[in-house]
DNA sequence: GCCATATCTCTACATTTGTAGATATAACGT
DNA sequence: ACGTTATATCTACAAATGTAGAGATATGGC
């Protein structure tokens, strides 16, 4: 499932919304930058035609949509392309730019120290 | 500068090798794939134009070409932007998943251990 | 010096993407 | 019941992208 930049800002709305009308859908974006209500219904069309979206169901002739695939499902095939494509595979600058550019609470950190020490040990056994 | 998937695919081997000429470039993608000279040429012809490549000299007729951006101005932001596109900006699920999916190193996991101590040090300093 | 060939240049085209107008029409309020 | 209006549907288009063939031509080998 290939979903181009502004399909994705969609389906990060129906992720997180669960379920959404199109004319709420316009709302949200449009509050960000001046885009036409026939733009976000296209995209919705689009998604729906993929197979990201489906119709559960409509309000008078308002149709309420919902996401048919999981962010896990989408977004998990990307960031290995995107690993690879832009770091030849290599996570470890990956990760490094990452953690040089974006801001990080104490609380991540903590939580993302300790995944590693987690996966270092898993490591260290699984090897012996 | 914005570049397409087959424009950073030859970007990464640029940044790789330094400098190249293009039917070289054509035979290392084509040894994973069929794709014609022309179509690599065009790619590298775009990637002029838009300034990420430049022309160092020529052999003969043959252009030896060289990146004219660094991977890092290139890739900074598309990170920052995959990161919110796909993540909402949060950078802990976006890591976490990383960790999981991705095969990393005892050596790897040990640097960014230590990479992630340090941040927390540093932020806990200055958040005094 | 000439020919073969490798490489470049130019042109082309289908698809995808972002964008939106025109038009139809169902449904809601009165 | 009727008109307004919100929403859907359909159509369109320019730009970017992946892809490659045709044709020009400089060079290197003989």
């Amino acid at each position: 499932m290939k979903l181009s930049d502004f399909e994705l800002e969609v389906m990060q709305f129906f992720w997180k919304e669960g379920e959404a009308i199109v004319p709420d859908l316009h709302a949200a974006i449009a509050a960000d930058r001046r885009v036409s209500y026939s733009t976000v219904k296209t995209i919705v069309d689009r998604l729906e035609e993929k197979g990201a979206v489906k119709r559960i169901r409509t309000y008078g002739r308002t149709i309420l949509y919902g996401p048919a695939v999981t962010r896990d499902k989408v977004t998990r095939p990307l960031v290995k392309d995107f690993v690879h494509r832009l770091f030849n595979g290599r996570v470890r600058p990956m990760i490094s730019q990452v953690l040089a550019d974006e801001e990080l609470s104490l609380d991540d950190l903590a939580y993302l120290e300790a995944l590693i020490a987690k996966k270092k040990q898993q490591k260290s056994e699984g090897d012996v």
